[in-house]
DNA sequence: TTTAGTACCTTGTATTGCAAGGTATTTGAA
DNA sequence: TTCAAATACCTTGCAATACAAGGTACTAAA
């Protein structure tokens, strides 16, 4: 049945995408971490995002200078690509961390009646 | 000279367009509204949309059954068209609350080291 | 009658998220 | 040895959509 979920998941998709380089971001601050394992981290807090999104996403920041990698070899599979985060990349983290309050700033005035 | 700025604004367009329905939608249960005055509200909490944007938007949730809408002279200019949010937008509405709730947890528990 | 202000809307371009499909490595069971 | 399962990487093509730019139309005032 489901009659209009659509709607909903639809948009639950939309927020998510612009705040996704704002969380791989977060997460790479916090220590390196291959793909597979950023993608686990955001499923964790419901924040779910595909391997089609996530591989080109990560490359667009290291083509940026936000992100930079080394290979590393798995205990068991191939070898992983840790993600590390750069000087400019921490640079653009607290610009992005001004931006998330503002717009949850924003959205908690229109929430509570303009 | 605006060295990197760029990725910055790139990414607060970004998280702006997933919230654009359902800021539009807060407004709306708030009270009826023009187009012109939805955009220079969310203008207001720094939530910035073209008019490009706002009007297929209007009219793609109008399509969806989550507003209607009535004509009604302007004072001054020409006439306007007044955005009402209807039950099912409403109901969606709410289902967007949580959405975004949701969301605004994860970055928090991100931001806290996960 | 022309300008300024307001309000509506459309077109074309660029971005980008995702489903689907593909390659490669390791381990363990048959 | 060979095959399946698990893990990891990545690309292609489609669809959605934000926005810049451009356009129409109404009203009032100069």
């Amino acid at each position: 049945m489901e009659s209009n979920t659509g709607i909903i998941e639809n948009n639950k998709t939309q927020m998510r995408r612009g705040v996704l380089e704002y969380s791989i971001l977060l997460i790479l601050a916090a220590g390196d971490e291959y793909a597979s394992s950023i993608i686990r981290k955001l499923k964790e807090v419901n924040i779910i995002v595909a391997e089609g999104t996530a591989y080109p996403l990560l490359i667009r920041l290291k083509k940026l200078g936000l992100l930079t990698y080394r290979w590393e070899e798995s205990p068991q599979g191939p070898p992983r690509k840790y993600y590390m985060i750069t000087d400019l990349g921490r640079e653009q983290l607290t610009g992005l961390d001004n931006a998330w309050d503002e717009l949850a700033k924003g959205i908690e005035t229109i929430r509570k009646g303009l």
